[in-house]
Parts: C-alpha cells; structure tokens; sequence
DNA sequence: GCCAAATTACACAGATCTGTGTACCTATTT
DNA sequence: AAATAGGTACACAGATCTGTGTAATTTGGC
C-alpha cells in the first residue's frame, strides 16, 4: 500500500540479480559466488536468505511467471498486440528467449522445473482462448495452441538469429489463422505498416 | 566405400555418447568423466581423439547437423510430412526438443555455437522455401519463414509439455497458411485421420 | 546511546570438472 | 619375434562450485 519505491528489500536485490544472471548467462553458467559479487555482498548474506540455489532458482522462475495483467483493448487487438511486444523485446539485446524453454532445455528433467514451466506455457494458450471464446471462434482451442506455437516459435527462432523480425512473421501468420477462423480484422487493428500501404 | 557396417571406430563411439548424453542431459550436465565411464574407456582415451571438451561439443553440433535428404514426393507431402516426422520423433521418449537451441540456451553468447545454430535454422527454412518456389508460391520467402515458426514452436512447446500433439496443431495451422498462400492441397496428401473422417 | 538483528570477512570442507603425465599393457603388422 | 600404435590405469594439478562455521562488525529501532 506504501507506494513508496524506496528500499528494495535485500531478498529482492538478490532475487533480481540472480534473475539477470541467471537468464543472460544461462543458470548453471552461473554461481552463487557471481551472483553475490554482482551485488557486493557476502556469500553468507545470500545464503542467509535463500537456502540454496535450488531455491534461489526456484524464486526465479516464479518471479519470471507473470499473468498478462487484463486490457481494455479489443481481443484482436490484444492477441496481435501480443507479437508486438514481442518484436518489441526481442530489439531489446538483453532477451536470450524463454526463461521456461531454456530453464527446461538445461536442468532436463527436473520436476519442478518442468511443472512450472507447463504450467506458464498453459496459462498463456488459455489467455489465448479466452479471447477467442470472446470473438465466437469455434474452435478456439486448437486455435489458441496454434497462436502458442508461433509465440514460441518466433522466440526460438530469435534467440538463435537475433531477429526481431521474427515477431512480425509470426504476427503475419497469426493474421492469416485468425481470418481463416472467421475473425475480422479492423483496419485499425492491423499493423501500422500495412494500413500505410494501403494507402498509399 | 565400404559398406559394412561392421566396426564403429572409437572416435565414432565416443561421439555417439557424447551426442546421446549431451542432448538427453545437456552439455554442461555431462562430464567427460561420465561419457569415457560411459562408453568403459578410460579418460585418457577419450582426450587422444578429442584435445577438449570443446571439441567434443563442436563434433556434436555438426554431427546433428543433417541436411535433409532429397526426396520423390511432392513438395506439398514434403512439407506437411515433416510435421508427421516431428509427431513421431516427439512421440520418442528420448526427444529432448532441437539441440541447436538448447545448445544456444544454455552456452549462451558462445560465437561458434551461434553461428552453426544459425546456419541449421536457416538451411532448414531454404528447404521449406525451395519447396514453396517449386510450388509457384510468390511470397515463398515469407512463408517459409513462418513454416520454420511452426517448426520451432511445436519443438518447444512439446519440450516443455511432452505432448506429440503440437506436431499436429503445428500442421493445421501449416496446412492453412498453404492453403491462404493459393496452394492445393489433396486428398491423398491430407492427413490420414481427416480423410477417415471426411469418408465417414 | 544501546541492543538486537543483519551483514561481513574469511577460511574451509567436500564435490566435481577439465586436462595432463606416465608407466604399463595388448593387439596387429611386418 | 620385434616394433608400432592404440588403449589402460591411475594419480594428480588446478579450477570452480555449493554450502557451512565463526567471530567481528555494522546498522537500524527504541
């Protein structure tokens, strides 16, 4: 309630240092030793807060499992704003892909690990859903998982190529699937680059 | 030249470890300790056909790095067939999703890793585009592009979820952008579970 | 200013990992 | 049978990593 964004609290600083660390240089490339040097602080510090690294990752993944917060936009808007945010961040030189694919891709079979990211990849698709059950599409399940793929796909894609254009791609391919589903797509909700060809 | 079969050489089974633990349990999970007990050699053995971890990795990554083989089908079953090819292999239990990203997620920034993880993307996405010309396909560049989003999200996604069904999301959704992009797609190239069900 | 809690410095245990050095062994070839 | 090549056993150096123990010191609340 204290909107105050003074202090952050030495488990956060922690935290949000490992989670930097942890998703720039992957999280076994990365060791307690570094994490507290990062912050200028003791091993024993960090060890005081966090019992052991499992658990600092642990925190780290569900720091990383963020809910898309609800939007006022149109549904269309929302689900093709979404490759937007991508493109977005994929610019940005500091995204190395999905914390869960590569979380998953480098622990193996960790259980926990794998539960958590299921669960973030599930959570997404149903976002998808949900707005497609909003604009009367049939089959907005199989749908939603289609939309989920070139999410991940372009992030894959990206993470290896350092091209931002991918979100585009998938955002065009996106467009095409929502059409073929009966969704109409505004001139205001499609991108800015093609309503200005349109015009000219 | 000659055909037998017969005697792997050391170097070929070192690398068939490596390859098979590096991709199961990930590169930086697997010592060469564990591989050369693996295989029952001794240490040493390994290092006088390997002068370094280093070495054994790039070995891995080329060896995984496989062309596609040319093939008499038609381009429209070549497509779609690999998404049935990917529905089998995730069907493997050993599948462990592409082991060009996982290499990349987790050696992170490493020049040569990116680089051979770029070029596998980008041979694979000329496959589907060489393909796509064959076709008559005028944006066969853009499509492509998106073929390989498909590709890579139902990797991932499957990575994650071990759910061989996004193999066969990952093809709905490829069958209708071909479609989109004036390509016919026939009966006897459809999938056989749609076939059975439009008899019926 | 005092007290309790948090933090620090630092050594250290124990595991693991990459890579090397060396002496010995065991095939195959000639 | 001798020589050569390849493999083995095994110890070890040196780095790195997780996690702990402890005593001294700093910090913040009262």
């Amino acid at each position: 309630m204290a909107p105050l964004p003074a202090k952050p609290t030495m488990k956060d600083r922690i935290l949000e240092t490992a989670d930097r660390l942890f998703y720039l240089q992957g999280i076994r490339a990365v060791g307690v030793d570094t994490i507290a040097a990062e912050i200028g602080i003791s091993k024993r510090t960090l060890y005081n807060h966090f019992p052991s690294k499992d658990a600092l990752i642990s925190a780290y993944l569900a720091r990383r499992f963020v809910a898309p917060r609800p939007s006022d936009k149109s549904p269309v808007e929302q689900i093709l704003g979404t490759f937007d945010s991508l493109e977005r961040r994929f610019s940005a030189k500091d995204f190395r892909g999905c914390p869960f694919v590569n979380a998953v891709a480098e622990l193996g079979d960790d259980r926990s690990v794998r539960k958590v990211a299921v669960a973030f990849k599930e959570s997404r698709r149903l976002w998808f859903r949900d707005l497609l059950v909003q604009l009367g599409v049939a089959e907005a399940d199989a749908l939603s998982t289609q939309l989920a793929l070139l999410v991940d796909g372009s992030i894959a894609q990206d993470l290896v190529r350092n091209d931002p254009a991918m979100a585009r791609a998938a955002k065009d391919a996106a467009t095409v699937l929502l059409k073929n589903a009966g969704v109409k797509i505004g001139r205001n909700t499609a991108d800015k680059r093609a309503a200005r060809k349109r015009k000219s």
